[in-house]
DNA sequence: GCAAGGTC
């Protein structure tokens, strides 16, 4: 059997349509693995890479005393898969193959995806021929020309590859590590190193550093507006800039009229058409069009897998000789493109354009198949479009433009007017992405003479450079050689997901900034361009064996401890350095109290917006918690208290906004103390003014301290401060009842806790107490079942009982004994003898009674009488040596007062549960006793 | 939990 492995489904499937001519192939897919047969052939489609370097075990804990970042220097590599499905998938077949032939990209990176697969399909089975063919189209010509001259796997080739997978660990894994434990920093904050993000971040601090040191200078342009034939001609001094003002000034002066046309200049410009697209010119376009880096390279990867066009990774500017393209234009005209389709097939140029880089490994992105809008859908369809033209105006001829250059004089000053004219449209035809203003001059010949409207004089100024936008970024990273055309776009990705760089353009975060100066300053290496070149150069002496793998990762690890010479005996000093310059990020504006700094803190999953001179002033905000979202601030400031919106920003949620802190933290405290009684719109007022926004800081203070802060009578500050003392109690009351409505409810439609809760407070039934004694009805109202009604009630009374015995005081040790015998609420207590609920608690009778009182206080009852825990032993002894009386007849007395023999002489015959035939026998035996 | 490179 013959195993043909390719790097993606796709090319798997159409090698095995082309290898197979007439024979049918037939397709399975197990989970994420595609096989294809046809007679003894089979085709595996990889996922690109299915295997990844990491390091040996022993190097997970970041932390770890005895792996310190440092030894990842040295820490043996391994290699895991990463796509388990497949390669096991692989293997399987590749035990009984008798020829496998690895048929991966024709380019680096696809020579070590199919060394790797060599050495899966080696494990199981050690004897079998492995060959490699090369083709640079997907091609019936090319690949059966690759297959029937099939070459060895280019080990070296793969080595150079291999080489630069373990150098990118080594050193992004390591430094990644270290800055990250410096500054410390853990979890999702994490700071990334890494040989392509750390230059192109650079790159982005870089120019913000530019655009902050930028002077800008004044200048002065002259220009005229004339007219022949009543068309307008706009002429410019020739001088262009003026630094000085009076020169400029001496230049309007000059220019008298008439305007003399001194010269007239025609040429013809040649307007080439576009070449051939590849990745990045894709995404520059797209930027234009209005699409992030990212959501381009989403959207093309979606038009390549419906077949609406080519392979989007690939570097090729130029159409290999084997793609039709007469045919793709057939195809393409119909429907929206068929006029244009017509258009170009009747005026192709005689060979199509072509870029300055050619490849072997894909063509050029081209259209693979006609859509249409309702087929491909508003989002992809304006990239789509785009794709097809661009496919369009590379076969279509040059567009020609007239050109014309006016030397004249005003007076003594030289002026100018240019005007071109498209005389030949050509591709424009098809194609009018780029801007093509035509400027039409009147016809002017030597000698003539014109009027002058007016002369300007406008004051400009120099502009610092400007913000990369994404796709200037990633044309940057083209020239600079940093990642490739399949990684440029996820790099930003990773900027931006690491809080490094913000915003489009892209500006630098503070952590962006910290991490890039602490990077130059020590392990400068690193945030350089020129160590991919150098890397690019090595893995080309390996490639052509000037150089062993093993030498130039040897050297690099060299390098990399010698930085790390320079990081470790800085490590605190790096931290800190990062935790203060990071420190502004959190940062969101002045105190109202104290005008110190006010900060957004964590702790844990709560966080908070806190006065950095805190203990000495301890102004602060709550936020919702974490889970909500973490706080970050946003750009937009408050007019009236100059503090920073917060933002809750949470993974896969969209982000909330709260605004102003104080402004949400004022409204959110408004109605809290408008609760207050006596607290007027006017005392709101002044409280506002005095910066007193919450009521948790009107309780903290002392009537005289608010009284001298507001200017109130004392007596009303004291009033004030029991109020808000009140509702605090009672707000905190309400949270407590709609807890317990939360618990005990399950939520239905129509019946959310919320709207139970609000329904309730509007009847006045705002604690669990209250909840307990409430009518069922109102909550039969609220959208509640009867029996749950009464389940409710019931449990808020037994939750208010359990409450109110709390707090009066008694222990819970106590409580949980009462409660085994039944005794829960205050009322048993009150209406039940002490001696009753001593015996049937096992509570000692003194206790009892303490515990009595503590309630008889509450409820403003007498307490009861005293009686020791001596004489109650004493009286029980009593009663028990009375004949028949035992346990049960003992508790019923207690019950009703009765614990020794002269309460029991004292009390009538009609005790519940005892006949009063008994009980004046008691009595008989009792007075004889 | 780290990189960069494939691919989805």
């Amino acid at each position: 059997m013959h195993l043909i492995i390719a790097e993606k489904n796709i090319a798997a499937r159409r090698i095995a349509e082309i290898l197979a001519g007439k024979a049918k192939v037939s397709a399975k897919k197990d989970g994420s693995a595609n096989l294809y047969e046809f007679g003894d052939t089979k085709v595996i489609g990889l996922r690109g890479h299915v295997v990844e370097v990491d390091f040996e075990p022993g190097y997970d804990n970041w932390r770890s005393a005895t792996h310190p970042p440092r030894t990842l220097i040295d820490a043996g590599i391994i290699k895991r898969p990463t796509e388990k499905k497949i390669v096991s998938i692989l293997q399987k077949v590749a035990r009984k193959a008798d020829l496998v032939t690895i048929a991966t990209d024709y380019d680096t990176e696809g020579e070590l995806i199919g060394k790797e697969a060599y050495e899966l399909v080696r494990a199981v089975n050690n004897t079998v021929e492995v060959d490699r063919a090369r083709f640079s189209a997907i091609t019936p010509d090319e690949i059966h020309r690759a297959f029937a001259e099939t070459k060895p796997l280019d080990f070296h080739l793969a080595a150079a590859g291999e080489t630069r997978q373990i150098v990118d660990l080594v050193w992004g894994a390591s430094l990644t590590r270290f800055i990250s434990i410096a500054a410390k920093r853990g979890g999702g904050n994490i700071l990334s190193v890494g040989r392509v993000q750390s230059p192109t971040l650079a790159m982005i601090v870089d120019r913000e550093k530019e655009i902050e040191a930028f002077v800008p200078e004044t200048y002065w342009m002259v220009r005229l507006d004339s007219e022949k034939d009543h068309l307008p001609i706009e002429a410019r001094h020739t001088h262009g800039r003026f630094k000085e003002k009076e020169e400029a000034q001496a230049a309007v002066a000059g220019s008298l009229p008439p305007l003399t046309v001194n010269e007239v200049i025609e040429g013809e410009k040649a307007d080439r058409a576009p070449t051939p697209l590849d990745t990045t010119s894709l995404i520059v376009a797209a930027g234009r069009l209005g699409y992030s880096a990212a959501n381009a390279m989403r959207v093309a990867e979606d038009l390549y897998m419906n077949g609406y066009i080519s392979y989007p990774r690939t570097d090729n500017t130029v159409y290999p000789p084997s793609l039709n393209l007469n045919g793709i234009v057939s195809d393409l005209s119909k429907g929206v493109f068929a006029k244009d389709g017509k258009w170009v097939a009747e005026n192709m140029r005689p060979k199509p354009t072509r870029g300055k880089k050619e490849t072997t490994d894909h063509p050029p992105i081209h259209p693979a198949g006609y859509g249409s809008p309702e087929k491909i859908g508003e989002d992809a369809w304006k990239l789509y479009e785009f794709i097809v033209r661009r496919f369009f105006a590379t076969l279509s001829p040059d567009a020609k433009w007239k050109t014309l250059k006016v030397n004249m004089s005003a007076g003594s000053e030289p002026y100018t007017a240019t005007g071109g004219r498209l005389v030949e449209p050509g591709y424009r035809t098809v194609y009018q992405y780029s801007d093509a203003k035509e400027r039409i001059l009147p016809k002017l010949t030597a000698g003539d003479t014109l009027p002058i409207n007016a002369v300007h004089l406008d004051e400009k100024e120099t502009q610092p450079p400007a913000r990369y936008t994404q796709s200037r970024l990633i044309q940057k990273m083209e020239e600079l050689g940093l990642g490739t055309k399949s990684t440029r776009h996820e790099v930003i990705q990773k900027l931006i997901g690491r809080k490094y760089v913000e915003g489009n353009p892209l500006r630098p975060t503070l952590v962006g900034r910290a991490v890039t100066d602490t990077l130059e300053q020590y392990a400068d290496t690193i945030t350089r361009p020129e160590m991919t070149r150098a890397l690019e150069d090595h893995m080309n002496m390996i490639k052509v064996r000037e150089k062993r793998s093993d030498d130039v990762l040897t050297e690099s690890r060299e390098m990399l401890d010698r930085v790390f010479d320079q990081l470790e005996g800085n490590e605190s000093l790096i931290g800190e350095d990062i935790m203060e310059m990071t420190i502004e990020e959190s940062i969101v504006g002045p105190c109202p109290i104290c005008g110190h700094s006010l900060r957004i803190r964590r702790m844990g999953s709560s966080q908070f917006i806190g006065c950095m001179h805190y203990p000495d002033c301890t102004f602060n905000m709550s936020l919702p918690p974490g889970t909500w979202g973490g706080a970050v601030r946003t750009k937009e400031v408050c007019p009236t208290h100059s503090l920073n919106h917060i933002r809750l920003v949470r993974k896969g949620a969209r982000p909330w906004d709260l605004g102003c802190p104080l402004c949400s933290h004022i409204a959110s405290n408004k109605e809290a103390i408008a609760m207050i009684p006596g607290c007027d719109d006017e005392l709101i007022r002044s409280l506002h003014e005095h910066h007193l926004y919450a009521i948790t800081e009107l309780t903290s203070r002392t009537p005289l301290e608010l009284s001298g802060l507001i200017g109130i009578p004392t007596q009303k500050a004291e009033e004030i401060i029991l109020g808000a003392g009140d509702v605090i109690n009672k707000l905190r009351l309400r949270t407590e009842m709609k807890k317990f409505i939360r618990d005990t409810i399950t939520p239905r439609k129509g019946r959310s806790p919320a709207k139970i809760v609000k329904a309730l407070i509007e009847e006045d039934v705002s604690d669990i107490t209250a909840l307990g004694k409430a009518d069922p009805g109102l909550l039969r109202k609220a959208g509640l079942s009867e029996t749950e009604a009464l389940e409710v009630t019931g449990s808020a009374k037994e939750a208010s009982d359990a409450r109110i015995l709390k707090d009066a005081g008694i222990p819970a040790i106590s409580l949980k004994k009462y409660r085994e015998a039944g005794i829960t609420s205050p009322e048993a207590f009150l209406n039940r003898h002490p001696a009753g609920i001593s015996l049937a608690s096992g509570v000692s009778i003194e206790t009892v009674i303490k515990h009595v009182s503590l309630i008889c206080e509450q409820y403003n009852r007498p307490p009861p009488g005293k009686i020791t825990k001596g004489a109650f032993l004493k009286g029980q002894k009593e009663l028990t040596d009375l004949p028949g009386v035992g346990e049960a007849t003992l508790l019923k007395l207690a019950d009703a007062g009765v614990y020794n023999r002269e309460t029991l002489l004292a009390v009538r015959d009609d005790i519940p549960g005892i006949s009063p035939d008994v009980i004046s026998k008691m009595k008989k035996k009792a007075e004889i006793a």
